[in-house]
DNA sequence: TTGAAAGCGCTAACAG
DNA sequence: CTGTTAGCGCTTTCAA
């Protein structure tokens, strides 16, 4: 800074403003040009460091994540939140921890020794967390997950309306019996979808039939048993809604093994729009989409509120944001 | 760090001595405990900025990528870079750039002001790059990609091995006729894997058809399309290796509808190892892998190597280091 | 064995 | 409008 203040014949104090843009301080464009052209000359880029041990700010901000890999489409949580970081001139510190408690612990804590201006902690499946504590010594928000007393501000898909709005779009297609292969885990996503099914039976005066829903591991295997059984049923349902993606791809080996046709003999719809999968089955499948890089968006935005503006921001109790799934219709239903 | 000294009744040059480990000072245990336990009491964390400022070396490492999300497996790249990276003590910069050279140039521009101690360049295919010219400020290495002039250190996919050894697979099973349904973009992956193809073919004396080899786009349709050219062939094959998993899901559903059953009419062997695809599909896919993690873990830990010791490890010309691609055995074949 | 002191490159009062 | 100056929190030389 001192070379070109020095090329331009200026002091650093002026180079300073200039490349800043001061308010205060009306530099003549004549000046102005003269330093940037010596900036220019020189190849001169400021030292983030410095900036950021003076001013206490570095316009990063760090990423925490339990698993960025597992569910392939959630990676888009990480993009949503890069590109917005991006847009506003911040950059993304990222860690991986795995799901070790301690781990994480230190993750914080190298974030927090490298000054970051806020933290996002996201989980690849919806779920309630115990962040580490050290976490809000700065900022923080959460994506994809949540603390059970809602101290932290966070961001979620909608289940519950996710659920009825499956069910709901079999229904339109004249469907009353509508099976449901769900994850044999209570987990919120699991919960929040068994009530928007129940919602949206109940909204079309459908009685709710326990036999209905077929409980099994979430994965391709367990579609195929919950489709069987379901199938299997004296009355067996018209329409199938699945948990997720790689259930009704589950579903569709078992129907295929029935001999069933889709969408004609049996509908069948899913959720997570996992697009490797979703878009390439025969038929391709209806599905909802988990709004992951909308979360990751949303998450980076209001952190940035928080940092730049905590008092008008932050509220009491912390905000708790809901995104809605929307629905991908394809061929299956 | 002040505070600390006065708790412990020394100077903050031995508070930093102790915090480092130097070697030189001879520190009595005595001391040492009295500062680490201030530290605790305090709740004492070292500013990594100013100890970057002073030392020049951040601990961080930047990471520029095209699209860290299409390839949804890909981002295993990143997994094995950050947990490499990690296992060293250092943390990852992260932008995706989305394929704009000029975005390319300020990312790197972002992480050089940031004093990132190296760069690591990622893309989602294996491809030739021209990455920016600044990012040889500092140490780099590129991950699934090389520049033409093979200027800078890289590691990619052993694209003719992998091509190879899944058609080796083949033949091991006693096919002789062998269908390709190939990306139609000669791409390094597709020139390599069909090199690899050739090299099985002539090892196992059978002479080369180009009919056994029909190009499309690498999506499912290509894959179906390419396989319903293969199969009316007057003399069809009775095994087809498909240039990635997305195409071998277009080749299922295409010998779904010829009634063909997989794979005691006909074997399939793709490539890329998509888990949600591979595994769940009926049957469950044989394929090869690309080594992401590895390719991952690799260039950050080829990276620390330069960084760490700069003039031992470059070498002339920079490594191009070459990965093998491994043998996923499931159930089509 | 420990301490004083000089910066690393920058921002931002404060003065002129 | 521009320059002088005092740090931000640390590492590291040099001296004691």
């Amino acid at each position: 800074m001192n070379d070109v203040a020095r090329l331009a014949g200026v002091s650093q104090t002026t180079v300073s403003f200039v490349l800043n843009d001061v308010e205060g301080a009306n530099i003549p464009p004549e000046t102005k040009d003269r330093v940037l052209a010596a900036v220019k000359e020189l190849d001169y880029r400021p030292n983030a460091l410095a900036r950021g041990l003076r001013s206490s700010q570095t316009h990063t901000i760090g990423f925490v994540t339990d698993r960025i890999a597992i569910t392939p489409y959630a990676v888009r949580t990480l993009e949503g939140a890069q590109d917005l970081a991006w847009a506003n001139g911040y950059l993304l510190l990222l860690v991986n921890t795995g799901g070790d408690q301690r781990l994480k612990q230190i993750a914080v804590d190298m974030m927090l020794e490298r000054q970051v201006d806020g933290i996002i902690y996201a989980t690849m499946y919806h779920r309630p967390v115990k962040p580490p504590a050290n976490m809000l010594e700065v900022p923080a928000v959460l994506i994809n997950c949540y603390t059970d007393d809602h101290s932290i501000a966070s961001v979620v898909p909608d289940e519950v309306l996710g659920g009825r709005t499956a069910v709901e779009t079999l229904l339109q297609k004249g469907h009353r019996r509508i099976g449901f292969a769900l994850d044999s885990n209570p987990v919120p996503a699991a919960v929040g979808r068994l009530v928007g099914y129940k919602q949206a039976l109940a909204a079309s005066n459908i009685p709710f039939d326990p036999n209905l829903v077929q409980t099994a591991e979430s994965i391709a295997s367990g579609g195929y048993q919950a489709t069987m059984a379901l199938m299997s049923l004296p009355d067996p349902p018209t329409a199938i809604f699945c948990y997720n993606d790689r259930m009704a791809l589950g579903a569709y080996n078992a129907l295929r093994d029935l001999n069933l046709a889709i969408p004609d003999d049996i509908a069948v719809i899913g959720f997570d729009n996992q697009e490797l999968i979703a878009a390439d089955i025969a038929p391709p499948l209806t599905t909802m989409a988990l709004p992951h890089y909308e979360m990751g968006q949303w998450g980076v935005q209001y952190l940035l509120q928080l940092i730049e503006n905590p008092e008008q921001t932050q509220q009491n109790p912390p905000i708790q944001h809901i995104l809605p799934c929307p629905l991908i219709e394809r061929a299956s239903v």
